[in-house]
RNA sequence: GUGGAUGUAGCUCAAUGGUAGAGCCCCGGCUUGUGAUGCCGGUGGUUGUGGGUUCGAGCCCCAUCAUCCACCCCA
């Protein structure tokens, strides 16, 4: 339909049944993550420009062209953030936590991308993130995994796979990195344009190439996996056999890569094949440099983010709140009385709807289109006596109760 | 940023280039203060927007905007 103003691309009206579906998620995000000792943290969702580009990386497509970026009135180079991460990472270090021992945070809040919106992706989304800050694994790795995995298994969404792979570190990724370079370097002619610009920009990107003809030069690719330093090699044995004793069910992917360039280690992604090409629901990974890239000391750290949007799409739909009595009210004199009765069903906890008076037919239609479980009718005769009829909309009956024979009844039915 | 599909009533959709319709929803009526089914009636459209071709455009052409799908990328 046409109207005047419409929400700009890509960003969407939260609607009841969406929010329904959000907010069951976010309870049950809070509820699993304080089982792990996590704490909710509220970050601004304005940020200065120079912080994402100093921890994503100057060269993703994040911060070369999907930053909604700006300069404010004083003068000012700020965004909206496209990602939590960097924002936790800030303001631990302005809070003075590096000193306070480990730190477990979790968020939930919009966050912002300038894309060309499609099934599952939007300019304006909501993610669920977890930071975990001073721990250096491997077994905090297994404990973050587990509760994503806990609580995607508590949300009741079916046919996830966890996928995991080392990204190795400053010690061994660079010598694989040249291998890899040279493997591919050799085969350009055979690679797609986009890929062979990868070489160059991001090598690892190539490996993950939707391309059946790249694809199929990568078939004896050198992977990270099979050339981590011993410390890596360890860590990553010590994350699967993790694992492994919590029988949560993992695949090795050796071509996960991660798009952030703070990434090193344990990376991994949880996927579903329901929606279309934005299947990721869940990703994260360790990122033990960027605390001291953003200023701090040296601090290990590991997360992840989810899509709350994409996590809605694969829940069933959640039913509204019902109604316990829909008031009836017939004739003006009792409009006070009415409202009153209204108030005190309320206030005895009842979910209770206002049929606005006027013709009873119409107000009855109210309360079947509601589907109220309780109808109270309330006229001048009523109103002498102190009563109101209460009338049963799935049987039909119907009887003369006093306020608190009505809440009975009425808190009867609801257990 | 690239490619493709689609825009007609609140919703789902019709309408050989010749008077814009249906179903559902909504509102009202079918005698007193009572819902669902049924019957009757009603509201509701500058056919996304702006140009062009034509005697005449919902239909053809161009542009633009939006939605959807895919690429890219990512949650």
């Amino acid at each position: 339909m046409s109207t005047q103003f419409r929400s700009i691309r890509g960003i969407h009206d939260g609607l009841p049944e969406e929010v329904r579906s959000f907010r069951h998620i976010e309870e049950t995000a809070r509820r699993v993550f304080s089982r792990y000792v996590f704490s909710e943290v509220r970050l601004p969702v304005l940020e200065p420009t120079a912080m994402f580009v100093r921890s994503i990386g100057s060269d993703t497509d994040i911060v070369a062209k999907e930053m909604y970026r700006f300069e404010d009135r004083g003068g000012d180079d700020i965004c909206l953030r496209p990602e939590g991460t960097a924002g936790a990472v800030r303001a631990y270090l302005q809070a003075g936590l590096t000193r306070s021992g480990a730190q477990r945070w979790f968020y939930i809040g919009p966050m912002f991308r300038r894309e060309r919106p499609q099934k599952g992706r939007l300019r304006q989304f909501q993610q669920i993130g977890a930071e975990w800050f001073g721990v250096s694994g491997p077994v905090e790795d297994v404990e973050v995994l587990a509760m994503a995995h806990a609580f995607l298994e508590e949300l009741g969404i079916p046919e996830l796979a966890m996928e995991i792979n080392s990204l190795g570190c400053p010690v061994c990724r660079p010598a694989y990195r040249d291998k890899l370079v040279a493997f591919l370097d050799a085969r350009r002619v055979s690679l797609c344009e986009t890929c062979n610009t990868r070489i160059d920009s991001n090598p690892m990107r190539v490996l993950d190439c939707k391309v059946g003809s790249c694809q199929a030069q990568l078939a004896d690719a050198p992977e990270m996996a099979s050339h981590l330093c011993g410390d890596c090699q360890s860590h990553f044995d010590g994350v699967k056999s993790g694992l492994d004793a919590l029988a949560i069910p993992y695949v090795v992917n050796p071509r996960i890569v991660r798009g952030l360039d703070y990434y090193n280690r344990t990376a991994f992604e949880i996927v579903t094949n329901k929606l279309g090409a934005q299947g990721t629901v869940l990703a994260g990974g360790r990122y033990d440099g960027l605390v001291e890239e953003l200023g701090g000391p040296a601090t290990p750290a590991i997360g992840f983010a989810m899509g709350m949007e994409r996590l809605a799409m694969l829940l069933p739909d959640i039913a509204a709140g019902s109604v316990d009595v829909a008031v009836v009210a017939i004739g003006d004199s009792v409009a006070a009385y009415a409202l009153g009765i209204a108030d005190r069903l309320r206030r005895a906890g009842c979910h209770v709807i206002h049929c606005g008076g006027g013709a009873a037919k119409r107000q009855f239609k109210v309360a079947d289109r509601e589907q109220a479980r309780f109808v109270a009718v309330l006229g001048e005769d009523e109103m002498q006596q102190g009563l109101m009829q209460v009338k049963d909309m799935q049987s039909g009956s119907q009887q003369a109760l006093g306020i608190d024979a009505a809440i009975a009844a009425i808190r009867q039915e609801r257990s």
